[in-house]
DNA sequence: GAGAGCACCTAAAAGGTTTTCGGAAACGTA
DNA sequence: TACGTTTCCGAAAACCTTTTAGGTGCTCTC
């Protein structure tokens, strides 16, 4: 708790009888030195608990073995999963993670951004909230950027981004080879590149297998299990033979099961709901469960701080890199 | 992108045409600088975008201005907002967070608290996933740690918890205020502090009112969804009468109002449900959405960083602060 | 006109580590 | 003995910044 005098390097050598150049040989393994006098570094090095100032260490060496994590957003549902990946693959390689929330301001941004490149950080990954194109900040910076979720829209970068077009498409498929003929899909807003994808991987499915939309349009609305279930209603009113609807996120999923239900719809039976995202604590909790695209984000950051380091060792793999999703299979299909 | 040799003080001492010290002084305001100089060091600086290197000047100056936050459990649900909250503190404050999640694995633990204290942190921030106590990691750490949401078993340390036995208090009180009589309490698991916190409150509030538990007994199971249902059968059936519940956590009570109406009781009219978390996509999107106790993490985890810049100057505040609790009311209860 | 006082600036040290280069000791060979 | 070789270790530079102590030239005062 007292604030002491931190060991240094130099203690060490006045313990171990030998110069500060013999302990760091010694203890890093370089250069040539007795295996006994080795050892008693070591036992020096043991004795007073040293470790190395990584602050001089990087001084001298110019690698802080240290990324910036940005979030653009307020660290959302989406965010938290992508950067746990990326904090893994970081702390396994004994790098360490800055972490910056912008709040969703540009300018917060741009103070996070001065200050990490102000600490030398090695590289910096940005994680979105949304799969939305945002803004590059690669122009004009000394160190590599890799963009996880959101895409930077500038396509020269490194981006990460889940496969919601085939996401999606795995969905329609899944319910086609079940049998389901007249497959409804309700989604977020159409201002969501999210939804606009998940729409048309939802129409290539069906077109690929010569079915075409329940209701003969998507029905576009909000992320909301209130929209879910206002959605039901739209749906059986309009066809009441539809047999399945493709939800774009598990809590309008959630909102048409429980309307369906009501309205007297047995799930999956009569109407199989298949949902997305995978939120498990909305996804195992509906009754029954639901079938979900799983976008595998943390898969994805885990992806994007592994590229960041290659990015960092000068091997930049430029482009939007779409990550596929897998289907959980539950019992809101069948 | 290419990693060019970063500018130093050096350069825009060039540039300027004076020393390093000049310039040090010039733009950090120190010392006798005439200001016509000033001016020209300020336009060098700004012609070559010199940032200082952060990790010189902590070397010298011995405060990196960066602490470490360590989730002892994989950042959770209550992590989060925690994490936000003191991340928000440390920005404003110019500091910079490490983050480090040992997933629960006491190896990786040691393992991160050993790199953050070679990275020379000024400080730690642990932050658990429960409110249950966890070992104390304080013992010949060089540097002030600051308990959050999980408090230390060393009672010397300093921990912020939230005050659950008030906040369930605060609920009954208010169930009492509109008249209910018949209470009960179905909550999580007896293994969790959290569940004997809240059970405590209930009770003494209930006997502050001159009332008993509706049923005799805390019903303890799971956090889950399903619990909440199940319990409602057993409220139900055991005493048909009672005409409120507090549940321990919101899945329990969106379990509990699902179930409730099923079986044709009218929330909140008949039985008015109250939530404890206030875990928004849960609470708001119940029917009606949740009147529940929200436990301020945010404010916890800002708190709990704020003391730790004070233990950081020596004014640390041992024990653990127990932060309140306030009633989000909302339409199931009435 | 000389000493004192002031305003402004610079040289140098400090912070802890790694690395390079050179030096010292030990040993073998002529 | 003189010299070359090998093995091991130490001195010093480098990384970049801040701060202290000191130096230079100027003005003011008697």
């Amino acid at each position: 708790m007292a604030s002491q005098r931190p060991v240094t390097i130099t203690d060490v050598a006045a313990r171990a009888g030998v110069s500060i150049a013999t302990v760091s040989k010694a203890l890093n393994g370089r250069g040539q030195v007795r295996a006994e006098t080795r050892q008693r570094v070591m036992r020096a090095a043991e004795e007073l608990s040293f470790q190395p100032n990584a602050l001089a260490r990087s001084l001298l060496s110019g690698q802080t073995r240290t990324v910036g994590l940005l979030t653009s957003d307020s660290v959302g549902r989406f965010g938290i999963p992508v950067l746990l990946g990326a904090e893994d693959a970081f702390g396994a390689g004994e790098m360490a993670v800055l972490l910056c929330d912008a709040r969703g301001d540009s300018i917060r941004e741009q103070h996070h951004i001065r200050t990490l490149l102000a600490r030398r950080v090695d590289g910096l990954i940005v994680v979105g909230e949304s799969t939305d194109a945002r803004p590059s900040i690669t122009r004009d910076l000394t160190v590599p950027v890799v963009y996880a979720y959101a895409p930077s829209d500038d396509p020269a970068d490194v981006s990460f981004v889940p496969d919601d077009v085939d996401g999606a498409a795995q969905a329609i498929r899944h319910l086609v080879t079940l049998g389901r003929r007249r497959i409804a899909h309700v989604t977020g807003p159409t201002y969501y590149q999210a939804s606009r994808d998940r729409a048309a991987g939802v129409t290539a499915a069906l077109e690929e297998a010569g079915l075409s939309l329940s209701g003969g349009q998507v029905l576009y609305g909000a992320w909301s299990q209130r929209w879910g279930r206002q959605a039901a209603e739209v749906i059986l009113r309009a066809d009441p033979e539809t047999d399945a609807v493709v939800c774009g996120s598990d809590q309008i999923a959630a909102g048409m099961v429980e309307a369906a239900r009501e309205r007297g719809r047995r799930v999956p039976e009569d109407f199989a709901v298949i949902g997305y995202d995978n939120w498990e604590v909305l996804s195992t909790e509906t009754r029954p469960p639901l079938t979900t695209v799983d976008m595998n984000l943390e898969v994805l950051g885990r992806t994007a701080a592994q590229h960041l380091f290659a990015a960092i060792d000068g091997r930049a793999t430029p482009g939007v890199h779409r990550m596929p999703c897998r289907l959980i299979i539950r019992d809101s299909t069948v």
